[in-house]
Order: structure tokens, then sequence, then C-alpha cells
DNA sequence: TATGAATGAGGATTCATTCAT
DNA sequence: TATGAATGAATCCTCATTCAT
């Protein structure tokens, strides 16, 4: 197991971010709040290319939102896919980040409310579970598709790719 | 960095095992070969639970089918969710293994094929990308709920999971 | 260290001997007796070559004598010389052999015993000190040409080799 | 097997060595590298020791040249007769080190050109054998007196191999 | 008697963390 | 304040030896 997986030793950190790791122990006092704060650092990233959007999104009707939260995730995952792939595996060990938490609860949040305050042409029959499902499906799909089928969201593709999620999502939440 | 997970040293494997340091290096070369085999064993004893049901879900209509998909899905994630949950980790730290893309493929496979055989009631645009859609969200849904929200899973709730994710995948798949 | 020179692992030897790890624990109470038990046997194989040339020449004048020394030790090299090779390093890990040391004080006398007998064409200062120097250069020039300059000993050149260190034993110890 | 000599554990080494088993292994990248760096240190400061004399010899007529040759060879010995001995056995393991390759190769160099420069005084078959029977058995000689016959190098009798190896050398190199 | 799976002490190596400069 | 050499607990792995069959 010495491959090259794991070559995130603090002192690899230090060298590719081109400090001693001396300072890096002045800034983080042990390698899990290292990683936790590269966590953070991304989740805002993230947060900041998608926020707006998903204010806007709030406000569209179920189709047009739903593309949008698709497209949005899409972007979220673009930010630094390869960050992210790692990052994710990372997150089981450095324990329940409240930052992730609390990202992850705004996402269930949001799209409960959204759900509830388009009672008239959504149509679920357990807000929550149909909130859980619809965040669990779109940041699979985009992370898979990002992550591991690139292919999928080449320029002549990706448009095909978002088409059908929104469909998904359109279909599976609108009333009849 | 030493909370419980990463307590899968090879000594602590071998004791939990009931066996000998030198024993588990009798049967494999290195730790990678044996966190490996595991996987390949939970993959294949999955295999075990999984396999009638998905062959018969082939010859079903498209309703029935997506629910026994969900079913199995559901069984195959609760054959060891505990275990599912640290190997999943794991995998990526392991290399490809052939017996999990293997298994990966052929469920493409499978749905790739039962799209193309029901054309009759389905409708999608790319059975590639359906079938990367179908596989990834049942995948993840069934993932997420099994080992982050037993809730859902609940005797009392647990029908109301499958018949929305049912309705999920038959609304996406199904023709107009 | 771990590449292929200390292959001379128990399990490797039983393996190679064609026995088992258990029957060789029969025959051996340890690792060392085993070592020990290969460098006797081989020891006495050499003993087998020798013995008789070696009697011989003592009774031989000195420069046919020096010669058939000189054969002698080429031979006993090469009843294995990879074997040879490998137990000479081991030598020192084993403790000392009665076997061995008996065999290299016999040498010695032999030697010391030869330029007594042959005071009259012999002449050195301290034959302790001259049994010493051709038994050791005598060894050193044989071993270091089997094992590190196999060329010095093919058959076209083997005799150039035989015939100077002759020349340089007798010339050491004749008179004058 | 767990006598006295194999206690060169990687922390054994940096305990005597008064380092942490870390600090080695910040300047060595395995064991073995690390006894390759012992032995060069080892194979340079004998070649500090040793360099002038054998470059003054190269000058000297043969009896003297000799004479200087032996001495040099005791001093090289002598400049660390314990570490000497286990390096020499530590050789085989390290594979062809390039520094003492080179100095063997050195030597041999260096003895044909003495052989070739003074052809007035010396007559060899083959020059090149010539210098592989002269460094072989001055090596050997000094090294077997120095690790396993102490005694022969009192100060009483040490002048006494010195002659009797030096007649050794120049009896067999000198013409007629 | 012969076998070889099992044992576990011991050895090589890594890497998060500290601290003298 | 920044540095990076030093630390050593913890880890992976080997191999001489035992013992149930």
């Amino acid at each position: 197991m010495k491959e090259g997986y794991d070559q995130a030793s603090t002192n690899r950190i230090a060298e590719v971010a081109g400090v001693s790791i001396g300072s890096l122990y002045q800034y983080f006092p042990s390698k899990e709040a290292l990683v936790a704060a590269v966590i953070d650092r991304h989740t805002q990233e993230i947060s900041a290319v998608t926020r707006a959007a998903l204010v806007k999104a709030a406000a569209l009707p179920l189709e047009a939102a739903a593309r949008q939260f698709v497209s949005v995730a899409i972007d979220g995952h673009r930010v630094n896919p390869r960050l992210h792939g790692v990052l994710a595996e990372q997150i089981p060990h450095v324990g329940r980040l409240e930052n992730i938490e609390a990202n992850v609860r705004a996402g269930y949040a949001l799209v409960r409310g959204y759900l509830e305050a388009h009672r008239d042409e959504i149509d679920v029959a357990d807000p929550d579970l149909a909130a859980f499902i619809v965040v669990t499906v779109v940041e699979a799909l985009t992370h898979a598709a990002v992550l591991r089928r690139p292919d999928i969201l080449t320029d002549a593709k990706a448009q095909l790719f978002v088409d059908d999620v929104t469909r998904l999502l359109v279909r599976y939440l609108r009333k009849s």
C-alpha cells in the first residue's frame, strides 16, 4: 500500500504549498485540521460559484428550476474536480465537518422549501424523502459524470445529460 | 487522525480475524491484496443475493422491473452495511479491481439490455446515458439510505422509499 | 535489503531440498545447525577430492609439491564454487565451526611439516609465519580466481596461473 | 542465529549512532543505502591514509616499492579493523559499490603501471595476471593478519611479516 | 515419520508532529 | 516569524520455529 494514492503526507503538502512544514503547523494544529480547512475552502469556493444561481432558481417554475439545479451542480463539481475527488475520499476520515454538514443541510432545506413553495405543480408523498432523493440523485449523477465519465459532459453531449437529468427530476416531482 | 476508522492495521485485521499476522501473509502477499480479497468476497456475496432477482426482473414489465431493481439494490447494500461503507472508501486505494469493474459493467449491460428489449414502453434519447443514469441513481440512493439515513428504511417507511424511487425510474423511462 | 541474496530462508532451503520444513527441523535443531551441516558436508567433499593429492605432495620436491598444492586448491574450490561462495559468507555467522577450524589447522600443520621436512632446499625465517603465508596466499588466489575471475582459469590460461603461483611459492620458499 | 553479529538492525544502528531512526531515513533511503554509505566512507578513509604513500611507492625501485605497498596495506586495514571485518562480510549483500570497484580497479592499474614501468628489473609472463596476483596476495595477507592473527603484527614481529611478504613479492616479480 | 499451516518476535520503513535556531 | 532537521510511535512485512495432524 505504498503506491501513490496517499501521497498527501504533511511534508508533501507543505512542499506543494511552497511553505515549510513548520509554517503549516503554525496555522493548523493537526493534519486533520489542515484537511478540514482545505475542504472548507473548497466548499466555500463551490458556494461562491453556486449560491446566486440557486437563489435565482428558487423563483423559477419547476422545469427551469430543475435545469438550473443540475447546471449549478455540474459547475460546482467543475470548480476543482481532482481536488473534489480526493476530498470526497477524505471526508469520512476527517470526522463530520460542520461546514459540509451545514452545506448538505442547506441543500436539503433549499429543495424542501422549493417543493413546499410549489405545491401546486409538485406532488410528492413525503417532502423530506423527496428532498433527500433529489439532492442525492443530482449530487451522485454530476459527481459520477464529472469524475468518472467526462465523455458524458463533452461540449457535444453535455446538453443531452442536462436535458435527461432535468427530465428525470421534473417527471419525478410533477403532479400526475 | 487516530479515531476509529483506520484501525485497519494488518495486525489488527489479523487479530480480529482470529489468525496470526504471519498466517495473513501466507494467504495475501500484501495489505493491498488482502483488502482486495475482502472486497472481492463482499462483491460476490452481493452477487449471490442479487443475481437471481435481477435475472427475473429482466422479464418483467417496466414498473415491476424497476421495483425489483430497487429492492435488489437495497438487499445488496444490506448484506453487510458496515463493511460496505468501509470498503467503499478503500476502493480508490486498491486500484481497479476487475471484479468490481466487471460487476459495474454487468449492471450497465443489464439495464441497457432491458431498455432496448422494452423499447415499446420505454423512450430515452440515448440508451447508454440512460443506463448510466439508472444505475448511478439507484446505487447512490440505496447506498445513502442504507448507510447515512437508516431511518428512511425503517419497516414503517421503507415501502415509501421503494415506491418513490420506483416512480422516479418509471417516469424517467416511460414513453411520453 | 530484501533483494535476492538472503534467499536462504529455511523454508526456501526445505523447498529446494525437496523436503518439508518440518522434516528439516527433525534433523537439525536450528538454522545454524543446518548451515553448519552443509558446511561440514562441503568441507568433507573437498577433503575427499583433496586428501590423497596432498599426501602425495608431501613427498615431492619443492616445485612439484607447490604445483600440486595449487592444483589441489583449485580442484577444491571447483567442487561447488557457487556453494563455496555462499558458505564463505556464512561462516562468520555460524560461529567457529570445529570442522573448518580443524581443516585450516590441518592445512597449516601440513605445510609447516613440509617446510621443516625440506629444510635443505627451503629457507624461511619463521616456519609458522611461512605456513600462514603459504596457506593464505594459495587460498586467496584460488578463491578469487575461481569465484571472481573465471577467465583466469580458462583451459587456455589455467596453466599460466598455476605456473605463476607455483613460481611465487617456490621463489618465496627456496633457499637463497 | 541471534548471537551478536547481526545486531545491525537499523534501530540499533540509529541508537549507536546517537540519532533517531527517523533521522537515519532522512539521509539514507534504505538500509542498503546506509550500509553502502558506511562502506564508502570507510573506503575513503582508507584512501586518505593510503594514497600519498602509494604515489610515492610508484617512484621507488622494486624492493622499496613492495615494502611500501605492504606497509600501506597494513595501515589501511588498521584504520578500523572491526568495522573493516564487518563490512567485508556485508559487501556481497550491498551490490557492486562503484566506490569499491573503482578502488580495486585503481589498485590493479597502479600495480600494472608499476610492473610495466619497471620492465627492466621485473619479469612476468602476463602483467595482468601478475597484477591480480600481487593485489590479491597483499590484500589477503594483510586482511588475515590484521583480523585473524593480530599476534603476527605485534610490534616485536610485524617487521618479520613485512620482510617476508616483501621478499615474496620481490622474488615473484624480479627478473631471473 | 513426514507434513506444512500457524505462530509471533523482530526488523525495515513511514509520517505526523515538535522545537531549536 | 519561518524553517526543516529530528523524533519515535506505529505500521507493514519476514522468517525461524513449532505442533497438530
